[in-house]
DNA sequence: ACAAATTTTTAGTTTTGTCTAAATATAATT
DNA sequence: AATTATATTTAGACAAAACTAAAAATTTGT
């Protein structure tokens, strides 16, 4: 499989994640930042191939074989991250790019490697769920900070925007994955909360607070 | 650059490690198993660039810049096989084949960070040197166990031929890198060697000992 | 339900890196 | 030095993956 065809099936297999009904032509190239004729041409390759569903005009979905393809992917991606992270001293800002040329690199013996070397985590630096061998993985328990009820308490847990913009902003303000949230206060004219993280408080904006996703205390 | 363009300057860096005039189409094409034809038209495109010194008919030899940067690729290519082998379990039979693809990974601080994990490496798991960032590298004091005296003691630091099939003799008869290997005896008619490996001994046909390096020990 | 707007596909072109077959230059042989 | 052999380059073609512009299908709006 070439890494134009990884990447399609990757792109597919997120936009999937979201709306869970066949994918359009336009919200692939969208996603990918090309252009849909490009994609047309692509998505009849993979679907000689068996790894798409495809029939013109009706958009896309992924085969059993697809799927497995795409998970294998993601697993390399996120260990790969966790790797950057956790051996190479990178932030969580930094590693996607990297990352998206790691994924592509073939050889099984290295992942099963990897993965032993990073203790089998179950998580990447986003806290986005890592798929086993088998392509299973479970989903976290997790709500965004945004829907949390006053005064509830959560740990943080992952991020639902990773651009590098939004990361940074967490770092320059002290919050990282495992860190304790309680929302002290919600203003009503905004939706901005006043938080405490660890033992600093801030204010958000309802923007940063629907991006960020916490695993609610529970008692 | 490419990693077709990587793949032509690294080829040529090794050839023209051997002899030291100016390398042939021939040899490019048989050395990266292609057609001679395919070499002219990249070497073009090199020379384009500014990465080789090319006149029609007459070989290639790489530039001040070419040779930079194919020291780059060698250097990611021997910090890949000491991570493989020092962290993944990789043999040295192994790893080759993904360093090939390691090796294009564009990222310096990838890099940096990497030699950092592996304490600043020196030589490769063959015993090859790795260059440093500047590109500044010494060939060790070696020399072929074929052409050590009789009685002369050493210790192994690296291959001449660094195939799957040389490696895995060397494993299955428990040569290793750093090991000290003394030469008992040399039988006249076939070249062949006497050894001392360790605490065990073992004969070596001369195909064996002019493909493997050893420090000879001064005293 | 029909026209307008949008989405998707087709047709034809480009770039990169490869190939084959033919032509040309260099090297070797007698 | 002429001829043969070998090495190298040119010319033309192809596959992969992208693009542009135009055509066709679908969806939307009234």
């Amino acid at each position: 499989m070439t890494h134009s065809e990884e990447n399609y099936l990757k792109a597919i297999f997120h936009l999937g994640r979201q709306g869970t009904s066949a994918i359009s032509t336009n919200a692939i190239a969208e996603q990918m930042d090309t252009k849909p004729s490009s994609v047309t041409d692509m998505v009849k390759k993979l679907s000689e191939k068996g790894l798409v569903h495809y029939k013109r005009y009706q958009g896309v979905s992924l085969t059993a074989a697809g799927r497995a393809s795409a998970l294998a992917i993601v697993r390399k991606h996120r260990l790969w991250e966790v790797f950057l992270v956790e051996k190479l001293n990178f932030s969580w800002d930094e590693v996607h790019e990297v990352a998206e040329q790691l994924e592509h690199i073939k050889s099984e013996k290295l992942i099963d490697q990897l993965d032993r070397l990073l203790e089998f985590p179950k998580y990447d630096p986003h806290g986005d769920p890592i798929p086993g061998k088998n392509g299973e993985f479970q989903e976290r328990d997790k709500q965004l900070l945004s829907k949390l009820p006053l005064r509830a308490v959560g740990v943080c847990v992952g991020v639902k925007d990773s651009s590098a913009d939004f990361l940074k902003f967490l770092d320059k303000n002290n919050i990282a994955l495992g860190n304790e949230i309680e929302v002290l206060d919600r203003e009503a004219f905004d939706n901005s909360l006043h938080i405490r993280v660890g033992d600093h408080q801030l204010r958000v904006s309802h923007q940063i607070a629907s991006n960020l996703f916490v695993k609610p205390n529970e008692h």
